[in-house]
RNA sequence: GGUCGCGUAGCUCAGCGGUAGAGCACUCGCUUCACACGCGAGUGGUCGCUGGUUCGAUCCCAGCCGCGACCACCA
């Protein structure tokens, strides 16, 4: 044995022991046994680690840890995101920061070089965070989503993909972010309330009034769309419009006839019922317009500004406008018209970029586009068939309820940073699909017909997505046929959080079931949101960030892990809080001492596993007892993903069973036993400190590899020790060590309710003690009187006068002392226990008196309420019996 | 509008059909030879409300009240 110093250097010995670990090579699968697989979601290549990657990496690590421990061949994949508009972005602005020039200045290649310089630089933070928090990832075969194989991967999928005619090219409306200048998909769109306004304005019929009608009132949130209307609609059900149907009306400021048309789209009951038709700048108005072949007019560039064309018939003035200018300009110029109809406040939706923040401009453009609805078939299937299952269950409603719903995926993205898409032009504009450009020629010669002609590639690049999409299968050396594969896929656990299923996991089974036929993963474990200690969502703008390094920093890995894992519970989110963290390193230190104690007392982890029906000690038996449910106890809490029954199993023994008894109720054998005994509690000791350690690594790798290490003096290797399981149970010696501890409990309890003084030593006499109890008293008194403050253990048939009395497990004791100490205060601590033991007995009562309970209760419980009653009402007598004899003085 | 979740001790949360639990906080006592990041003993809850099912409900069902999330939305 090394000796353990007095307190445990988390700073010190955290890296040290990591580093250790990461050497061994432990961290790469090992053996032959069944293997197991877990990928983590790939972390922002440049980014940090928030308390989202704490939590889900803390519960990955348990996963794999208590997976090697049970001798799995565990592959923790590693790996990292190329996060296309996130690193761009950041990219972009470092240079604006620089005030270098502008990424169209100096062109493509160069602004891709320059980003992978600065992933160069500052890739490799997530990476150091990962393993301060200990994670045990296998760094070795680490990929990137724009590594080369992972690139293959893509390419291989889009082009298989293009030519089953599940990836195509479209033209229609996209969520456009104007700052990005970029298509983005429906799910980077958050759609936030904001105080807006409803314009009305009258649009004249073109062609003088019907009956009294001259003009058609629409409602809009956005004026400066009005420019491009192409037709005003009208429910073909709405008596008010019958008459105007396919009739012209002037549109005001562009000076356009636009036809009324009838479509089922507007709402009668809402606002005018007459809708104006703007097909190229909204969504519902596009369905609209292609039923009804209205022209869809576009009236804004890339950055959304006003622009006006020959085309689109908008005035010269609004050209460069932008467009919220424009809108102003819009409502000047109908007011002046005299067509202003009012205008009220109102709430809307609007959609924003979740990247930029600005709002979205719907825009036709050409966009290749994934059949999603497709490759969501077989995506639902699995769930439903239970092959790939949800952790909470629930969660699997939530990813129906979108794949039942899935639109068509827009993937291309009009940034430089990602994936090109592998698509060449020639120069008529025929596409060439093709994994490598040298393919593409070689088509494009065939289709020319030996004619030798220059290609374009096409110059978008690929929704991060889709890379993350291949994931589980990329990272294993797909499209390569690889032993990985073979091992290791489907994967054993996707775990994530709930933002992600829609982005993340749904886009694996699609592409996971189209690719390798197979799920990606059996189980897809859904953790919960980690808040703040109000239960507050974390955000910048409220300045409750919490950095889960600064915990690291103060407090170690160790119990930042171990209040993620505690506070892991399903269906909610967790509040990570200092006091919290700062509990769970008084946990550490609680077992660090615990360590050390054995220490002092020459007790090592030899190894050596003694037969537990071979103990003498209930003592003994118990401990063993105890510990075999524990680490039953921690095994079950992991494998169900109930990390915070496996947390509160292995703390409540460590602290309270462990410590709090074990250790007390073992120092008198230590002190005073025969060497056998000495011998035997010494052994037990050691080996339940093993099983402890070995069961709280998962959550505590780092102290419980230091306390191994100092402890051990046998020959295994901490990493080599199999999980503690143990099927041993004795109730006999449980009950009989229950029992003392409870004697010692009241005992305690007793002499501080009448004031006994702490130091005082009492004598205790068991009134009228059934000989088993006789002899566990007389097995017990050494704990008891040390633990309890006990000189001598007599008995007696009555207990003396002025003898301080209580009732424990159907006995009554006495403590007899020279004057009850305090006379008030023994009646009501008397009175205390006959009050509540009259409660108990009355429920019990109750519940027999009723003979529906005695009738139709299942037999097993009538009983247990008959014990009761035959419990309860044997304690009072006996307490009221001591009240007597008290009040008798 | 649809879907999901949550309301249990001062706080953060377990439990989920048969005697209300944990951690932290709080009160009192203790330099007891592993540990004051500790030890011992306590205080604290009509388990959101109202009905129903049941011998029995914090737990199941319905409605309501309050809170939250996601999806979709009326121009």
């Amino acid at each position: 044995m090394q000796d353990l110093p007095k307190t445990f250097d988390h700073a010190e010995a955290e890296p040290r022991l990591y580093q250790a670990h990461e050497k061994s090579g432990l961290f790469a699968p090992q053996g032959e046994g069944d293997p197991y697989a877990i990928v983590i979601p790939p972390p922002n290549v440049t980014g940090s680690l928030h308390v989202g990657h704490a939590l889900n990496t803390t519960l990955q690590d348990i996963l794999c840890r208590f997976r090697r421990r049970q001798g799995r061949r565990v592959l923790w994949q590693f790996g990292t995101d190329h996060a296309g508009i996130a690193t761009q972005m950041v990219v972009e602005r470092q240079m604006a920061e620089r005030q270098e020039p502008h990424r169209r200045d100096i062109g493509r290649d160069a602004f891709v070089e320059k980003v992978w310089q600065w992933k160069a630089e500052s890739g490799g933070t997530i990476e150091k965070q990962l393993r301060r928090l200990g994670a045990s990832l296998d760094w070795s075969r680490g990929r990137f989503t724009m590594d080369e194989g992972l690139s293959a991967a893509v390419r291989k999928v889009f082009v298989e993909l293009y030519n089953e005619g599940l990836i195509y090219r479209d033209k229609r409306l996209v969520n456009w972010d104007p700052k990005f200048q970029t298509a983005i998909s429906d799910l980077e769109v958050e759609n936030t309330e904001v105080n807006g306004h409803m314009w009305r304005f009258a649009y004249p019929l073109a062609d003088g009034p019907v009956g009294d009608i001259k003009e058609i009132v629409i409602a809009t949130t956005r004026p400066e769309t009005m420019l491009g209307d192409g037709a005003v609609a009208v429910h073909p059900g709405d008596e008010r419009y019958k008459d105007l149907i396919g009739k012209m009306v002037r549109l005001p400021i562009a000076d356009r006839l636009i036809p009324i048309i009838a479509d089922e789209y507007p709402d009668p009951e809402f606002g005018s019922g007459a809708v104006k038709i703007t097909g190229a700048h909204d969504f519902n108005d596009f369905e609209v317009a292609r039923r009804h072949d209205i022209p869809m007019i576009v009236l804004m560039d890339e950055e959304a500004r006003m622009i006006a064309t020959p085309e689109n018939q908008v005035p010269e003035r609004y050209h460069g406008v932008d467009r919220f200018e424009a809108r102003k300009m819009v409502v000047a110029e109908i007011e002046e018209l005299g067509l202003g109809r009012g205008v009220d406040d109102k709430v809307i939706m609007q959609p924003f970029g979740d990247r930029s923040g600005v709002v979205i401009e719907p825009m036709l453009t050409d966009q290749w586009y994934v059949d999603a609805k497709t490759l969501a078939v077989p995506a639902i299937e699995a769930v439903k068939s239970g092959k790939t299952q949800f952790v909470p269950a629930n969660w699997s409603k939530t990813y129906f309820q979108w794949m039942d719903n899935i639109e068509p995926w827009c993937i291309s993205r009009q940034l430089w940073w990602g994936h090109r898409i592998p698509v060449w032009y020639g120069p008529d504009g025929t596409p060439f699909c093709a994994e490598h450009e040298s393919d593409a020629l070689r088509m494009a010669t065939e289709h020319y017909e030996g004619e030798s002609v220059t290609l374009v590639q096409d110059s978008d690049v690929l929704d991060t997505w889709f890379s993350s999409a291949l994931w589980p299968f990329s990272t294993l050396g797909w499209p390569e046929e690889t032993s990985e594969q073979q091992e290791f896929y489907p994967t054993a656990v996707l775990s994530t959080a709930f933002d992600i299923i829609f982005f993340w996991v749904a886009r694996m089974m699609m592409m996971a079931l189209h690719f390798k036929k197979d799920v990606p993963f059996e189980t897809v474990y859904i953790h919960a949101l980690v808040r703040d200690e109000n239960g507050q969502k974390m955000s910048k703008s409220k300045g409750n960030v919490i950095d889960p390094m600064e915990f690291v920093d103060e407090f170690g890995a160790d119990p930042l892990r171990f209040a993620l894992a505690a506070q892991a519970t399903q269906g909610r989110d967790l509040s990570l809080s200092k006091s919290r963290v700062e509990g769970y390193r008084n946990f550490r230190t609680k077992l660090w001492n615990a360590a050390r104690f054995l220490q002092i007392r020459e007790i090592p982890i030899t190894g050596v596993k003694t037969d537990p029906s071979t103990l003498k000690l209930p003592l003994n038996r118990w401990m063993a007892h105890e510990a075999a449910a524990m680490a039953k106890a921690v095994a079950e809490g992991v494998e169900a993903f109930r990390f915070d029954d496996a947390a509160s199993a292995v703390y409540q023994f460590t602290w309270r069973t462990y410590c709090d008894w074990c250790i007390e109720l073992a120092k008198p054998v230590l002190d005073d036993g025969t060497p056998d005994e000495i011998a035997e509690t010494k052994a037990v000791l050691g080996e339940t400190l093993e099983a402890i350690l070995v069961a709280l690594e998962p959550m505590m790798p780092f102290v419980s590899r230091e306390i191994y290490a100092a402890m051990n003096e046998g020959s295994a290797a901490f990493d080599d020790l199999g999980w503690p399981a143990s099927d041993f149970s004795d109730p006999a010696a449980a009950t009989e060590m229950e029992m003392a501890v409870a004697l010692i409990s009241e005992i305690r309890s007793t002499r501080t309710e009448v004031n006994v003084p702490v130091a005082a030593k009492l004598s205790l006499l068991a009134v009228g003690a059934p000989r088993d109890v006789r002899d566990q008293l007389v097995a017990q008194a050494s704990a008891i009187g040390r633990m309890a403050r006990i000189e001598g253990i007599t008995h007696a048939d009555e207990p003396p006068k002025g003898a301080i009395q209580f009732v424990s497990e159907g006995v009554t004791y006495a403590l007899p002392v020279a004057d009850v100490i305090d006379l008030g205060a023994e009646m009501a601590r008397l009175d205390k226990d006959i009050t509540t033991a009259q409660g108990q007995l009355k429920k019990a009562e109750g519940k027999l008196g009723n003979e529906r309970f005695v009738a139709k209760a299942p037999p097993e419980v009538v009983a247990e309420e008959r014990a009761r009653v035959t419990k309860f009402s044997e304690e009072l007598k006996q307490l009221e019996a001591a009240k007597a004899r008290l009040a008798a003085l």
